[in-house]
DNA sequence: TACTTCTTTGTAACGATTACAACTTTGGAA
DNA sequence: TTCCAAAGTTGTAATCGTTACAAAGAAGTA
């Protein structure tokens, strides 16, 4: 298992406290955060921090592939830390993000229709199981 | 093919003269605009237009599920007029929206780990193919 | 030590969207 | 036909997510 402060380095990013703990929070908190729920989680561990470090940092670690940004179903930019291709799923009760593992057809690297794929997300809505059980009260 | 006004009281909509523009526009020009860019097209023809006019019409259509809103790789919603299901890509370089026609798995009306599934979007990011050739110049 | 570069910070600005209250239109009921 | 309530529209202000920018701080190096 690489230490944070490698796979920093690997991707060329200079392991800075801020970018070590922001990382940190995404790899043990698979919730798919926004850039103002991160800064709210280190806020109180991290006084001085702000949120356009918050917001650099994303920006560079989306650059460099480390994290992927997500946009589900509403106007703000979500990140997960980039693991195994995956489904997302919204439920539209509780707005909680599931992660599916169900695969789907591949289609990066490839040609369709002439243009070329780089990146391809699946994202499902409906009413998670947690909240099918409340309605059913 | 149903008229505008026909479309709009089948959802129980009051076909106010706002109303049937904007859904006039979506379907005549289906390329996916933003709230802002529907206001702008309507607003020589409409001059005391709102653009809360705008962005409750289209909340009230997407609602009663006319339209299908969109998040396509940004902070700002994209709003189609709902027909066949389709894939949407969007290019990295030029931005631009396409539909593919490519079919996908279906998990509509349909169970995953017991979460009821109602919306399933596919989207794809890279370069297109106009933008693929200019890369080649 | 001095210098350059990278990183962080805070404030202000921006764009998309929503809240809200006033005004207008519409469709009955009297 | 007139009056009223409900629905629809409008403009302004507020909010939220995000970016721009310039100054301050930290790190590395000649």
């Amino acid at each position: 298992m690489k230490s944070i402060i490698e796979i920093l380095k690997e991707n060329d990013i200079a392991p800075s406290m801020q970018r070590i703990k922001i990382l940190e929070y995404l790899q043990s908190y698979k919730t798919h955060p926004t850039a103002d729920m991160i800064y709210q989680a280190l806020a109180d561990e991290m006084p001085t921090l702000s949120k356009t470090t918050v917001y650099n940092t994303l920006k560079t670690f989306t650059e460099k592939g480390v994290l992927m940004a997500l946009s589900l179903f509403g106007n703000e930019v979500r990140y997960e830390y980039n693991t195994e291709p995956h489904i997302h799923f919204k439920c539209t009760k509780c707005d909680k993000i599931y992660d599916l593992d169900k695969s789907f057809d591949h289609y990066n690297d490839d040609l369709i229709d002439g243009h070329k794929i780089t990146e391809h997300h699946v994202n499902l809505r409906g009413i998670c199981k947690i909240c099918l059980r409340k309605v059913g009260d």
